[in-house]
RNA sequence: GGUCCCAUCGACUAGGGGUUAGGUCGUCACUCUUUCACAGUGAAAACACGGGUUCGAAUCCCGUUGGGACCGCCA
């Protein structure tokens, strides 16, 4: 497989309190792209809107990606030479080159309100016009704005887009795409408030930052004309670009929170294990090709079959069924000890013991296999909890005071007196038995004892329950329903 | 509405001129397990439509339809 050489990619999110799931997916590309080509991957701070402002977001976006083991070679933490990482500090960096836009006549002053280009808006909206920015401040004389300037009447920078002109780039994942620059806005480069907008400063960063491929959501492709103009306007070389498809709600809309989990918190809250999360995320609009049918990929295997040029040009649907499934695979063929660890905080959080990790070890063995994520342990632990055992329904009682019941319960709870310690083993030889001796079998047998020690007419395996839960407890969830036979070892009445 | 992008089973996708259009999730059935699940076997299930090009089109081209994204002093 070809390797680039030089490569520099970055992620560039802004910090809006949590890491979407599709912002995960671009990162997961940058990083298995940079990874492939031994490049550099870069983690920038967009943090260029003051009233978006989420405290503490970008050490969670740092702690969630580390979790994932998504690390960067540059950024707020890892520092390199192309500091700093947060748009905020690099203000008078944007500022000189919108300085230096202006006074090439690449870029204008402009002056309205919010208020003004709202009216604007609704005008064109009325007229059935596309709403954009309608230029009369590209016409205005250099004296009155000096005079505005002077009298300190707010203005933003616009970028003056030229007319007339078809505008077409080489998207690595959409191919050619032309554009007609009439139709582009002239997009509004330094804020008010002196702040630069995602389009420069984004353009200035890939720049100085030396970034060679450009890997982001389809979201942005409609801007990339915009950013063209600038890479001209300043003379520089515009990076590779790739535009990711989108991930998508069950109605094909854009992945959003009304819709389900977004947040790639909440998945990592509920135990689905950071493994699979990558995978699945990964086979989302990406896939190795060639005929190649294998769907578990570690980090490593995707890092090592990565290429843009297999990633979907076609959104795709976030399915959670498919995640479970998944996940439930990685549940089930983990390191049991490693898993235990994972779950001590759904064993701690549904108020079990986690004292005993031999215990805990040996209750997940028994039930991992139902398990879709970790969190879902809480459903499988009240039998393992419970002091008296509560059934279910009506229905179940009546099954339990039958007669043959009786026999069978009797039964086995003599058996079981008779063994020291319970395990899987000697509990099937005792089930033997008494399907032996009392000629119970079937449904006759086995739906009376599960009912009687768990609770339930389903549930994980019986033997594995039984070693579990111990020869006491059995014996006292059996006693309930059993005539108590004369204690076998009580002493000769006198 | 304008611009751009997209189009294979319900979902994720393979295939990219000649295939019984393959796999995975989900669904259903059966087998196994004297539970549920797991596992196994099998089934239903797709090339949006219309024109071209071609001996031959899911595949290439055009159009239609449908879907999506963007159209902010948000990113």
């Amino acid at each position: 497989m070809e390797i680039l050489k030089d490569v520099r990619v970055r992620f560039a999110p802004s910090p809006t309190g949590f890491v979407h799931i599709g912002s995960l997916r671009t990162a997961l590309f940058n990083y298995f792209f940079a990874k492939h080509n031994n490049g550099k991957n870069i983690l920038r701070i967009e943090d260029t809107d003051q009233t978006r402002k989420v405290d503490g977001a970008v050490e969670n976006l740092i702690r969630v990606m580390s979790s994932l083991g998504i690390e960067f070679d540059e950024g707020p933490v890892q520092a390199g030479d192309h500091g700093p990482y947060y748009q905020s500090e690099r203000l008078s960096i944007y500022r000189k080159y919108s300085d230096g836009l202006v006074s090439i006549g690449a870029a204008y002053y402009a002056f309205e309100t919010p208020e003004e280009l709202d009216e604007m808006r609704k005008l064109q909206q009325l007229e059935g016009k596309q709403t954009m920015y309608d230029r009369r401040a590209r016409d205005l004389r250099e004296e009155d704005i000096q005079k505005n300037l002077e009298k300190g009447i707010p203005h933003v920078i616009r970028l003056k887009v030229p007319l007339d002109e078809e505008i077409r780039f080489d998207d690595m994942i959409k191919g050619t795409i032309k554009i007609d620059s009439n139709i582009i806005d002239d997009q509004i480069l330094i804020k008010s408030d002196g702040f630069p907008t995602y389009h420069l400063a984004n353009v200035v960063d890939d720049h100085l930052m030396e970034i060679t491929h450009i890997i982001r959501g389809e979201e942005w492709v409609t801007s990339v004309p915009k950013h063209i103009i600038i890479y001209r306007a300043l003379g520089w070389k515009i990076p590779e670009m790739a535009h990711v498809p989108l991930i998508l709600n069950r109605d094909k809309s854009k992945l959003s929170k009304r819709q389900g989990d977004v947040a790639v918190e909440d998945y990592l809250k509920k135990g689905y294990l950071k493994e699979s999360i990558i995978n699945f995320i990964a086979l989302l609009g990406w896939n190795p090709g060639e005929g190649e049918e294998q769907e578990f990929f570690a980090i490593e295997d995707l890092i090592k079959k990565f290429t843009l040029k297999k990633v979907q040009s076609s959104g795709a649907v976030f399915n959670v069924d498919k995640l479970n499934w998944m996940n439930n695979e990685y549940i089930k063929n983990y390191d049991v000890d490693k898993l235990t660890e994972l779950s001590l905080p759904y064993f701690a959080e549904a108020g079990f013991d986690i004292s005993d990790r031999g215990l805990l070890k040996k209750i997940l063995t028994a039930i991992r296999v139902y398990l879709n994520k970790l969190s879902d342990i809480s459903e499988y632990l009240k039998i393992f909890s419970q002091e008296d055992v509560e059934i279910e329904n009506e229905k179940l009682i009546e099954i339990l005071n039958s007669d043959s019941t009786k026999k069978v319960l009797s039964l086995l709870s003599r058996k079981i007196k008779k063994l020291d310690v319970v395990n899987s083993d000697n509990y099937k030889t005792a089930i033997e038995e008494v399907k032996n001796e009392t000629g119970a079998k079937g449904k006759l047998l086995f739906k009376p004892v599960r009912i009687a020690i768990t609770g339930s007419e389903n549930g994980p395996e019986l033997p594995a329950v039984a070693e579990i839960l111990g020869k006491e407890k059995i014996l006292h969830f059996l006693k309930k329903w059993i005539v108590e036979d004369p204690p076998e070892d009580s002493p000769p009445a006198v």
